[in-house]
DNA sequence: ACCTCGCTGTCAATGC
DNA sequence: GCATTGACAGCGAGGT
């Protein structure tokens, strides 16, 4: 026998490590180009927080939107805040 | 000598440590209460996370909120969503 | 009746928000606190990081923290690291 | 003139937006993807906790993570914990 | 169905 | 003052 199972599991882990670093690596690049964008658009005159907030808004089902959007309303009007 | 700069060490050491810890407990027993707050609430019929929005609204200045609020529906125009 | 239910439900409302609003200032207070000790012992030589990370060891289950750091041991060394 | 300067702005910020929008739809993809493999070696008997916590280590400049380590250590003796 | 835990996005603090 | 980094809270998934 001239390989171990010792040597199997190495590899075997080894694999699991690199193919997990390979894809957090390419995570970070899209998460800079995320923020390059942002950052160009910053330069352009937007605001960033509120292009964030136009992104979430589309992330949202409509319907739910709309639902919790008029919930909060009735909650501020009964506070007495317009 | 009866006593080594290493012991007042730490004493001082220990005592930074318990005074975080200390409030850290504080802390997390307020945390605690908050949530049941919202718990309790939801058993009476709320919606948790507009009440989540109600308060979070509540703490930001309304000039700025009402600023951003503009922007964020002349962002949302222009793309074409009500 | 000069009560509706309506302002019943108001008054409800606005007991729970304020509930919670007292709770978190609380705790931003305490958090407060937890900044200026961490603060301070940066202010006579200690490395905030490190005790940042003390603090969250001593959180932790001993028994738990010596399995788990073995068996974190054991891949490192796996992979050649020591 | 057949083109307003709206229209402009317009295409100009549904381009952001959908840049944005198409690289989130990406790192979404690749999330997934790192959670798959922790899985899947979750399912041949690795701790996936023990994993993260190497890829964490391993992501670490080893000059500095040996520095900060002993720096724990330091104090972690200094407060009687092995 | 609850509850814990990890991930993500937000915010503030710090250094350049 | 801006950009980066780190702490923190909210959200969602998965396990019990």
């Amino acid at each position: 026998m001239t390989e171990s199972i010792g040597d199997n599991a190495k590899q075997q882990l080894l694999s699991i490590i690199e193919r997990i670093e390979n894809r957090e690596t390419a995570k970070a690049e899209i998460a800079d180009e995320i923020k390059e964008i942002y950052t160009e658009a910053k330069g352009v005159g937007y605001d960033v927080k509120a292009l964030r907030t136009v992104v979430s808004l589309r992330k949202q089902d409509p319907e739910e939107r709309k639902a919790r959007e008029t919930l909060v309303e009735t909650y501020m009007q009964a506070l007495g805040i317009a």
